[in-house]
DNA sequence: CTGAAAGCGCTTACAG
DNA sequence: CTGAAAGCGCTTACAG
């Protein structure tokens, strides 16, 4: 029988005490020396960090977070990760975060459950991370409760349609419905067809919706036919769905999509059955996904700045780490794209 | 003058010691008890509990995890979020997790850069996390000394050509370029284009170059033109380097592409050119992204399994713990998809 | 079934 | 410029 036998290469824990006691200072000093703060003298230093080298020591931060109070971590909660606009807004966190790279992210995807983020900010919280970012306005009562008491800053991203619990980082999804309507009734559609997927999830669609209602309301028109799967958005769902428009409606000239992948889809669709883009069917998305713009004929949409949102929402706690006695809200704004397809 | 005024409905720190005071019972029962661990009356269960709900008591995980010496904490590295497979691995990741749903996943990004990506891993080795999962097999010396001492598992995700430090799960690049190339050749190609981005950066995209150019040779052929973009894979890239290939070497009678989003790009660019697929220019991907199928015509691919390959990491570091003795590699597998396009 | 005590690995005043 | 001591909020044996 043969005992366990220790690898030669897997280091055992080091701590600041070895380090302390090989170098021989206090821990105290060990801890100024890591984290560059308060006097140390130059020869001390160069004496510890040469035992910090030769130990291969790594300060272990969950005692750091726990002594300090202060655990430099931001939750995040998205709702997917399927639809390419919120890698978009991790990718602006990073972005964001830039030199703090002492900053941890957290990230959790909730796939549009309300009751999933509610479990996923509970886990979340218990890290007492400095910030934590949700997606959207719309949370169980438990989250709201949970995230107005905790310590750190809470940014709510995507959209600032309603009322933020700390602050809000996005854009007017019904302004960008309005406004997409209104462009499309300025260059002269009348007869408006709607593709959409499932917006008990995705409120922010449901919001564009009623912003592109109100805009033809406003023109004297309405929706003339719509395709609305209860599916999540996707090039398929799109394609799918215009099908089952024109198949119901032929007489419609422009086709309003919830977003960029189901218009894509229509796209697809139209090159697939051989009608002419924009004269026998206008396709008009949302967010300007860089798949649009590469398309044959570019894809007329609304731009949404995913990146700047996330990038936006990071720096926001960063210069203000305290969460202010009022809520606020920031508007990234949003940019109506011409294109090729309507 | 007044004085800062403590928001009403902002609960100070509650700890394990409130609890235990008001709830009339000792520390270590308290814990018990949040952690469903160890014996416990149903009455003191249910007085402490009702305790808690009433401070609103949520347990510090950093405490806990100093305690107890386990994070529950996975640490997650990967290249990219811009290139849809790598949300697809994340996902892949989430779903592992499943129930496990104690355990958070930390993710850094590390832009393609392995010095980048030491940094991210020393930083998340200061969370000492359960399992650190990396991407590809390259990394720097300073990376795999820290990964080899590291307490916890080990993960390198996406390939296994070479040798890993703890596990690798993923797919042979080379073998997947290689049947590509078997497979052309079969179908009657015979003059090949290769069209390509930056594998400075993305190594696998250059094994499979390599197995690609191996099947070649086996069959007596060769890479008769090519174009290469120093940029990340991108649909625009696919589109520009096609243009660039053609305008080369019109002789070619397939185009290979170093992955799906670049393919995507080479099917718009004959789209638009009004090119008919695959007669004038067969079009061969790699990925078999959703993007892909949804095309007019579905886009010929090898399917990766992205998503398997993120749940079987996490499986496999969940139903072992404990790093094994060997290095070992799981092989998620790949599968030529037909498609339309060649 | 429950509690008192020690300890996880750091950081933070405080004293010198 | 440096060190000794207390403490961060839990968990873990151990004793009863």
């Amino acid at each position: 029988m043969r005992t366990k036998r220790r690898l030669p290469d897997r280091k055992s824990k080091v701590t600041v005490k070895e380090v302390a006691l090989r170098a021989q200072v206090s821990e105290s000093t060990v801890s100024r020396i890591m984290r560059n703060k308060g006097p140390v003298a130059d020869e001390t230093r160069e004496k510890v960090m040469e035992t910090v080298r030769a130990l291969g020591y790594v300060p272990n931060r969950i005692a750091g977070a726990l002594a300090s109070l202060n655990t430099h971590l931001v939750g995040v909660v998205v709702p997917s990760l399927s639809n390419i606009v919120f890698p978009e807004v991790l990718r602006g966190i990073h972005a964001g975060l830039g030199q703090a790279d002492e900053i941890q992210a957290v990230i959790s995807v909730s796939e549009y459950d309300i009751e999933a983020e509610e479990n996923m900010v509970r886990g979340l919280l218990s890290w007492k991370p400095a910030a934590v970012l949700v997606t959207g306005l719309e949370h169980t009562e438990a989250t709201r409760r949970m995230l107005m008491n905790s310590e750190g800053r809470v940014v709510e991203m995507m959209e600032i349609d309603g009322d933020p619990i700390d602050v809000a980082v996005g854009m007017s999804h019904r302004s960008a419905g309005y406004a997409s309507g209104r462009h499309l009734v300025e260059k002269g559609y009348r007869r408006f067809g709607y593709v959409g997927h499932d917006w008990e999830a995705d409120s922010r669609a449901k919001l564009r919706y009623e912003g592109l209602c109100a805009a033809l309301r406003d023109a004297g028109l309405s929706i003339a036919a719509q395709a609305i799967t209860n599916a999540p958005s996707s090039v398929g769902a799109g394609k799918d769905m215009t099908a089952r428009l024109l198949s119901g409606d032929p007489a419609v000239d422009v086709a309003v999509y919830s977003n960029d992948d189901m218009a894509v889809g229509g796209v697809f669709h139209c090159l697939g059955a051989g009608l002419s883009m924009p004269d026998d069917l206008a396709v008009f998305g949302f967010n300007g996904l860089e798949i649009g713009r590469q398309l044959p004929q570019p894809l007329s949409t609304v731009r949404s700045n995913r990146h700047r949102i996330g990038r936006v929402a990071i720096e926001t706690i960063l210069k203000t780490p305290d969460r202010p006695s009022e809520p606020t809200k920031i508007d990234t704004g949003f940019e109506i794209f011409e294109g090729a397809t309507a």
